[in-house]
DNA sequence: AATGAAATATGGACATC
DNA sequence: GATGTCCATATTTCATT
């Protein structure tokens, strides 16, 4: 699992992941060679995935943001539903979930039409039986992790 | 808006934030200090608001996903749920949304216990009414940023 | 894990289209 | 107005201790 000073380093790349390792080591007390070591290997076991851009939405043209609950045809598997979504470039996000719905998608739409669309094309999908849809009237909060619970 | 480039900028950086703008320009037909100002001018005009790191969320340790539907106390402002809110290290995102539910929460939680400890604690708050949780059973996918409708 | 050196990337200044 | 080239500086990366 990870120390401490792993947490630290993962905290530190989540504000800015183009900070150098230099001005991370002095953070955490560490020299840029000993922050890079632990990246690495953060990597190669998997902890961190990548590193990737925060984007606004809506400054890139998608005013429109949904949640689409998926009932779908009995026998349906996860992997014939994630085969299915991942050709809609305007899906960020989907899950299998508990309860009444099979699955849970996260939309991106340029506007109240295109969202429509992308519903409707969604809802057409043979494997999916109906949906019920959600709209994001304004995000309140927006991070990349949990911090540790104590 | 942003013009074509732009849009190819923001994809390379999407997948790999810590890509060379060298290496980016090879990509997309600029040189370096071209990308680099447009990478810059995003920045200013808010399309990128910074970057980060991607983490396995199970491999940090939060074995458990979940969404809770929050359905609130008349007269609860957004800006007094997002206070209410903001405090809870496992909440990763927070938004008001249309329905029956005022906001949705997702929440990353060690193991079911403590992502019942999380919950209960989530509704035993002053703006609260009641909640409705679900939990994610595998995510099937996860992007950055929608792409471009064409 | 730190140090120091080599390779590489960044970020200006300036000229060009 | 945006881009390319050049160059000084800063950073990454690797060998060594």
């Amino acid at each position: 699992m990870l120390d401490d000073l792993d947490e630290r380093i993962v905290h530190a790349l989540a504000g800015d992941a183009r900070r150098t390792y230099a001005d991370i080591g002095q953070s955490v007390g560490l020299s840029a060679p000993a922050v890079k070591r632990r990246v690495d290997r953060l990597r190669e076991t998997g902890a961190i995935t990548g590193f990737t851009v925060r984007v606004d939405p809506a400054a890139l043209g998608w005013q429109t943001e949904g949640v689409i609950e998926l009932y779908c045809r009995p026998h349906t598997s996860p992997e014939a539903i994630r085969r299915g979504l991942e050709r809609y470039p305007e899906i960020v996000s989907a899950s299998t979930v508990t309860g009444d719905a099979d699955a849970i998608v996260q939309v991106f739409a340029a506007d109240m039409r295109h969202f429509e669309q992308v519903l409707e094309r969604i809802a057409g999908e043979q494997f999916v039986e109906r949906t019920k849809s959600t709209l994001i009237l304004s995000p309140l909060l927006r991070r990349v992790t949990a911090t540790p619970p104590a």
